[in-house]
RNA sequence: GGUGGCGUGGCCGAGAGGCGAGGCAGCGGCCUGCAAAGCCGUCCACACGGGUUCGAAUCCCGUCGCCACCUCCA
């Protein structure tokens, strides 16, 4: 089966079919750097970033945008006198940055700013104006206006009617012919920052808000690209812009469109107006960041997801059960003939799930099954089934971006921690190894304890102690 | 008013006409000096009411409840 996405503009499971065999090129909305990330903008980027490696896996030659709107009016409205916006944008884009990083987000191909695509803004702006479908505002503010009653197709990404639509709640209707024409570009307000001023055919000012995704889409992929994604909430009204601004313009413009679930609190929507925003930086503070991942990475990309009490930790249960499979696995197989790399090869019904729209959840199963079936092999002594699991499982582990044993999920210091510990505990170890043998139980028992209070674990096996640090 | 979604076992979370995904927690067992880890078994769920069907969590009709979007948002 080749790869089917759910094309949220004609509601149904398509086929993809890239515009360039072995090739594909992905818009994701970025953020608006005006506030520091949440745990929605990790989904988002986490959610890209699976579909991203999955696209990879299957050989295609992946072009992944994803912008950085550095120019807005909240951007304008959060900057203070000590700290213009371009420093504020800055500083958070910075702390995006960091929090895509620190849960093994791969870097896009390339992450345009707004700022940099002012041309190509007004180049389009121009081409509206041209073909009738936009028009500079009447009441002398320099605004540029897209006129939605001369596209009949507007509303078609979201199936609404402009007549149906509630009017705009800041209906003021300044210069425009409809309530719901909504600006192209803007022209400079009183009190605005000079830095935050371009010359305009239409006089100065700075860009509307939707129209840096239809410039910087086609700079970077082409009027008619294959893919654009984003959050749930930006169908209405960004996505719905963009399309009615692009193709309006003439452009193709996205082929499918994937929109994401999006976070909920205990239950509740987290929105900057509630003030209820969990913060990455808090969350990454609280949980290893692979925990993190695997939280947000393990539900249907569609679905909403409740952060609520509880929710980290049983993420971190079921990785710590891929791990000490990996680990287990690892240990045993050392010094026989299955040492080594094994052959990495993905199950059929995990490649079938991820073909399936990404079906995160099934592909989970497979993976959870394998380990248990490689558990098995351990416990039974088939060293060959055992090597064959360890092999899959570090396979879709690396697809999915939560191989533990990967090179992104080894924290700088452990090894250098670990090495300094070793003879210590080695040597407790072996002092509870003879307790053991002279069956002084109370004596080796109160070396595991001890050990256990300072966070270390020990497992006994066939071929020994093994010792672990906890978290 | 318009558009879209959801309701699944103690919890999380898939599925979409017959064969009970998976994880966590619980219980019983195997293993263990005792644990831990692991394995086996167990806990047979789909908001409610009708209908279609040999058979419905899945399809149809209705009801109830919850949620999102309709110009701040990933």
């Amino acid at each position: 089966m080749a790869l089917h996405l759910y094309d949220s503009k004609t509601q149904d499971l398509r086929e993809f079919t890239p515009i360039i065999p072995g090739q594909v090129g992905l818009y994701v909305c970025g953020p608006t750097v005006q506030s520091s990330p949440h745990i929605g903008h990790l989904r988002s980027a986490l959610v890209y970033d699976q579909l991203r490696r999955w696209l990879d896996h299957s050989g295609y030659r992946v072009t992944l945008v994803r912008n950085v709107t550095d120019i807005d009016d909240k951007v304008l409205l959060n900057a203070t006198e000590e700290e213009p916006w371009w420093a504020l944008a800055y500083r958070m884009e910075l702390e995006f940055t960091e929090g895509y990083r620190a849960l093994g987000v791969l870097a896009p191909t390339y992450e345009p700013r707004a700022t940099a695509s002012i041309q190509q803004m007004q180049q389009i702006i121009a081409t509206l104006i041209e073909r009738g479908h936009a028009y500079p505002a009447t009441d002398g503010s320099g605004d540029v206006y897209f006129d939605v009653r001369s596209w009949p197709r507007y509303g078609e990404l979201t199936r609404q009617s402009i007549d149906a639509m509630e009017d705009a709640t800041d209906a003021d209707p300044r210069g425009k012919n409809d309530p719901r024409d909504f600006a192209l570009w803007k022209g400079r307000k009183e009190g605005e920052p000079s830095s935050a001023v371009w010359d305009s055919p239409w006089g100065a000012g700075r860009p509307g808000w939707h129209i840096e995704c239809s410039a910087m889409s086609s700079r970077y992929l082409g009027e008619n690209f294959d893919i654009h994604g984003g959050g749930l909430d930006l169908r209405f009204p960004h996505h719905e812009n963009e399309v009615a601004q692009s193709t309006a313009a003439g452009h193709g413009f996205a082929n499918y469109w994937v929109h994401n679930g999006l976070v909920n609190v205990g239950g509740q929507k987290m929105s900057k107006s509630l003030g209820n925003s969990l913060f990455a930086a808090d969350l990454l503070a609280q949980a290893r960041p692979l925990v993190l991942r695997y939280f947000l990475g393990q539900a249907h990309y569609r679905s909403t997801i409740d952060f609520h009490d509880g929710a980290l930790a049983e993420a971190e249960a079921a990785l710590d059960r891929i791990e000490s499979f990996l680990e287990r696995t690892e240990r045993r197989l050392a010094d026989t003939r299955y040492a080594g790399t094994q052959a990495e090869e993905l199950p059929a019904e995990f490649v079938a799930a991820m073909d399936d729209d990404l079906a995160i959840p099934q592909a989970l199963a497979v993976l959870h099954d394998t380990i248990r079936g490689g558990n098995a092999a351990i416990d039974g002594d088939d060293l060959a089934a055992a090597a064959a699991a360890f092999g899959q499982v570090i396979a879709m582990t690396n697809v999915l971006g939560i191989n533990p044993l990967s090179a992104t999920w080894q924290q700088a210091g452990d090894g250098a921690a670990q090495s300094a510990l070793a003879p210590l505990v080695d040597r407790l170890l072996g002092h509870r190894e003879q307790a053991r043998a002279s069956r002084d139980f109370a004596t080796a028992d109160q070396i595991r304890d001890d050990l256990q209070a300072a966070g270390i674990t020990i497992d006994d096996t066939p071929t020994g102690a093994h010792w672990s640090i906890d978290g």
